[in-house]
DNA sequence: GTGAAAGCGCTAACAA
DNA sequence: TTGTTAGCGCTTTCAC
């Protein structure tokens, strides 16, 4: 077909108001043309986590270059009955980038049935060792080691660790480098000190006001995400304690009003955005050429620091 | 068949993993049980907006309940070759929920494009006349109204307004209420005060700044977006001014940090997550009788009193 | 009620 | 290269 009359055939196309019919090419291509992003969390609102968000968004942006579909869906973990195994087997989605929360076993047994449907997939924040997936991770060891690095170089040496009560993989890691750096320094870990909370923010609120009032000595904390820094700035606060004079906090993630509020957020900045890019180039990469170009790629975190520590 | 037949294949279908092909079904039935959330947004991060990040989880748990897919796309305004139509004309979403922005002809076009295809739509947040459309809208207009009313109770009467600068129907309505309220209590609407500044929250502190350097009796702010309030609250602090007693700053939202900044933001709420829910039943309702339960609802919003008016 | 057949709109495979 | 044909996996229809 020469190119003009390849011209003449897209100006009728138009004219006609013609549309390829995605269902019955896809019926025959055995190709959708679209990615999803699925996540297990327990929160109704599992896009108001800023990394969720951003995530999405990154994803969205490659696949409409690509002139690609993005189908969103979450299962919420007391739901077991439900599996995201149809959206593959039904001819939803052609791969997928997963983030998964629940007890590591429990996370292991979802990767499985990824494997299992032989669709490629991209797993946000965690290791996966499995023909078609992938790994998009943030060192969030290193990041949460960094930070606690710095807390103690700056004198605070008896420092505290809150984060979401639900078990995504990478609170385990920040916990994990919190660990390291208090090894480092031969400070002990003390379990009672690293505390849990719902994504309900004054939960965190009152653990950590708790335990204030119950070991005063501790003079910091480092947080699982931004918006728990708020809220241990605040409950410090309650008890008369200044920010970050007398209690620094530590934030992760560099939420939009981290900069914003008073003082502004010492936080672990990750590059959320750009991983959600990434994942979903891995994917087409995948679709194209059946392989994955890298099958784990690790970005770095940076310590932003501000005014909180 | 009796249920005991209906019971024996069932078993027979996960036994042998027998999977209905959507695409294939989908091509017979021309439905793809799938909904769209779209938008116009010229932020590529188009979730960080909690309003949308709570819309579309409020829509996914409602598809989530029926068996229902959500697709979602975000369209930057200044690709104008692009458009959503092909979703429809593809197959690939028997609906959607959309939220525009743009001068209001250009929303008016696009809602006309949408009308053209005879696919149902849920526009937010705005108005609309179509056969196959219907509004979920919040009160906006009342909601600033009241939040300005009970500044100049409170004795603020030299008020501000700053708000996202893209222009979304909202936005456009909470100006609207703003006036309503400096009228109904004659005093002056005054241009220069109506600010607005990109999502970029740095730049709408450098607004405000600039404002209250120009005018020192500027005693307030009602602000689109709690963003905005906690940089208002920054750029005021900046100039020596505390906050309420020397400027009180109101927000809209309610996002998930303004009860634990400080001061906590008073706001004005909408919910959000409920307006994407009945979104999502109004569509699955339109699909399902093919006419709307209603053509428009109206959420009411409310001012939450904390501490920063 | 049960079963057979046609066909949704494409694309891949094959023939000319 | 170009044109033709079969068939992807369902659902709907029509005959029995």
């Amino acid at each position: 077909m020469t190119r003009e009359t390849l011209a003449r055939v897209t100006r009728a196309m138009d004219e006609m108001g013609y549309h390829p019919n995605s269902q019955a090419r896809g019926l025959r291509s055995k190709r959708t043309g679209t990615i999803g992003f699925l996540t297990i969390d327990p929160s109704v609102r599992f896009l108001a986590d800023p990394f969720h968000s951003a995530t999405v968004s990154g994803m969205a942006d490659v696949l409409r270059e690509h002139g690609s579909y993005l189908l969103v869906d979450a299962l919420q973990p007391d739901a077991p009955e439900r599996s995201f195994a149809p959206l593959f087997y039904e001819r939803r989605i052609d791969g997928a980038v997963v983030h998964l929360s629940g007890p590591p076993a429990e996370r292991g047994a979802w990767i499985r049935e990824l494997a299992a449907t032989g669709s490629p997939f991209v797993i946000l924040e965690e290791r996966v060792d499995a023909p078609t997936g992938a790994a998009v991770r943030a060192d969030n060891r290193r990041g949460a080691c960094r930070a606690v690095d710095y807390l103690i170089e700056q004198g605070y040496t008896e420092i505290a660790f809150l984060t979401d009560a639900t078990p995504w993989p990478a609170s385990e890691a920040r916990l994990a480098g919190y660990r390291d750096a208090l090894e480092a320094h031969e400070l002990p870990f003390r379990p009672e000190r690293a505390l849990t909370a719902s994504w309900n923010p004054m939960q965190g609120h009152r653990e950590l006001e708790t335990l204030l009032t119950r070991e005063p000595s501790v003079s910091a904390v480092l947080c699982g995400n931004d918006l728990f820094a708020v809220s241990a700035i605040r409950a410090a606060r309650a008890l008369g304690r200044r920010t970050p004079e007398d209690f620094a906090v530590i934030g992760f993630d560099d939420f939009d009003f981290a900069a914003l509020v008073e003082p502004p957020l010492t936080t672990v900045a990750l590059p959320a955005y750009e991983m959600g890019r990434r994942a979903a180039e891995l994917l087409l990469a995948y679709l194209e050429h059946g392989e994955f170009p890298e099958k784990e790629v690790l970005f770095p975190t940076s310590l932003t620091l501000r005014g909180s520590a």
